[in-house]
DNA sequence: TCGGCCTTTGCCCTCGCGGATGATCGCCTT
DNA sequence: AAGGCGATCATCCGCGAGGGCAAAGGCCGA
């Protein structure tokens, strides 16, 4: 019997140690990398052909939805488990949209990560519990289910403007940075607000931090 | 040889139980104990004796902080390593104040943490490389090092309205919420930007964050 | 009893936020 | 050539943010 083998992508060292640590104790698990942002996840899948990717979300520079994007489009066959801090439920059904198979917090103890892992390599969606009825709720939306990433709808500009909002510059200081008008500033703003549907400037921070946008 | 005998809190259960499987691969160390708040930690720290707590700042309810603090008050030869997703250098010295004995990051690496614990087992201060500069800068302003920590001077009312501000309510909706004139939640809101010497939304909801005041 | 602190509120002011609307310019695709 | 889209900037307007100033009532310790 093969081993399924398993890449942890994380930009805490210790979380991917501990967490290989733990899975190193099942006999049918092999931890093969460890990737610490989206990029180093996306070269070590195409390097090391995992049976299964342990992604999370935050990461700096690639986040995990992009890595995991990039990863379905060439490697459709490796399956990606997402291990998020936060329990994102309005989220989840973008996540089965860009291919993944399953969900699990590190709120979770680690038979339930294990769990997760061996119901991923049989061909199984894991989600993780008091999660599964929000997506429920997903699939009765069908149309937001299916829809696509709204980040991924925001120009290069916009997601500039909407990085050094969430740092906290107001509308003077970002046109000051980007040496443009704060009417256009507020344009962009305006424009990124709608297309993600974020209407104030503290869920936008809390937005740019779940996606590893910025750091806190 | 007695084994370092140490206690675990966080709040996130794969985290605690991944470095709980890091140290008890090493033949000094045993993991006594998990907590995953800091009301938690100090009943286990009570009832255990440890010989270190390994400590989260950001856990919900009583934070990393305050335990420390409460446990130093009690139990002032346990030694407690913060354990930290965030480089808050500036915040470092208050830690040091409440009487920490390290300080180590969650991005560094397994062997960085296991050389922290003896080190601080054997009485020593750890601190992670590249901190070691701005407590450098720490100790050259004394009178920073010796202040109290800030948050603790903000009255009850001024903590709620933190809290508010952090989730993002506007200053009306706070005051529908506590049933009192936007006036007066201005008023809590200028003083608690005094003491905290936090002057924007931004840097108030990062500040919460960090300290576990509120969820993400 | 007095002073200090907490909580509350008001008025005035400036500044920033953010939506609606409209416009120009350039690039790219059809 | 025509249309779509992105980036730029403008005016108008209502509302929110936040500082300054003043002050009243309650509570508690000296």
């Amino acid at each position: 019997m093969s081993k399924t083998r398993i890449l942890i992508a994380d930009d805490h060292a210790l979380v991917r140690e501990g967490v290989a640590a733990l899975l190193q104790l099942q006999d049918d698990m092999e931890v093969v990398g460890e990737a610490c942002d989206g990029r180093d996840a996306l070269r070590l899948t195409a390097k090391l052909k995992p049976d299964i990717v342990l992604m999370d979300i935050a990461m700096p520079g690639l986040g995990g939805l992009e890595a995991t994007t990039e990863i379905k489009k060439t490697m459709p066959e490796i399956r990606i488990l997402i291990l998020s801090q936060y329990d994102d439920r309005e989220y989840i059904s973008r996540l089965l949209k860009a291919g993944v198979s399953g969900y699990i917090l590190k709120h979770a103890v680690g038979t339930d990560l294990v769990s997760a892992i061996r119901a991923v390599a049989r061909g199984e969606f894991y989600l993780y519990s008091g999660i599964a009825s929000s997506v429920v709720d997903g699939f009765l939306d069908k149309e937001q289910a299916l829809s696509v990433d709204p980040y991924e709808k925001l120009t290069d500009r916009e997601k500039q403007v909407l990085k050094l909002i969430a740092e906290g510059n107001t509308h003077k200081e970002i046109a000051q940075l980007l040496d443009i008008s704060t009417k256009t500033v507020i344009a962009h703003q305006t424009h990124l607000s709608e297309k993600l549907d974020i209407h104030s400037r503290a869920d936008l921070i809390k937005f740019a931090i779940r996606r590893g946008i910025i750091k806190i």
